[in-house]
DNA sequence: TTAATGACCTCCG
DNA sequence: TCGGAGGCCATTA
């Protein structure tokens, strides 16, 4: 795996299925890195302008919570993504997080 | 709410 | 050209 954390990022973020969601911790729990949440949102931060993007509208938080829509443009699309996949938002949160929540390490 | 944290990016020497 | 330090952040507890 000569890939790099951000690219390893981006791939697990694109694996998602859609209208399921999963968090950075998740992510970089996967990468055998869990205490680098944060550079999972900074990764998709880059990952949004990278090429092929990644559905970084399916990344939230520990509590499901869309604290990044703010970098989507507009922001709102972020949840209009989400609800678009099935996903129901409410309150910048997404619905039955636990439910839908789907994690790499689990999955794969 | 505040403090701590881990890795990336930019700038300067 | 290479190295080191500081700042930044879509987090977490």
């Amino acid at each position: 795996m000569g890939q790099s954390f951000y690219e390893q990022v981006y791939e697990i973020v694109r694996l998602i299925p859609k209208g399921r969601v999963t968090s950075y911790v998740a992510i970089a729990r996967s990468l055998g890195a869990a205490k680098s949440s944060r550079m999972v949102g900074y990764a998709m931060r880059h990952g949004a302008e990278a090429h092929p993007p990644v559905p970084a509208h399916r990344v939230v938080n520990a509590q499901g919570l869309l604290t990044g829509k703010f970098h989507f443009s507009p922001p709102e699309m972020m949840e209009q993504l989400l609800e678009n996949e099935g996903v129901t938002v409410e309150k910048d949160k997404v619905k039955d997080f636990k439910r839908i929540f789907w994690d790499p390490a689990v999955e794969l």
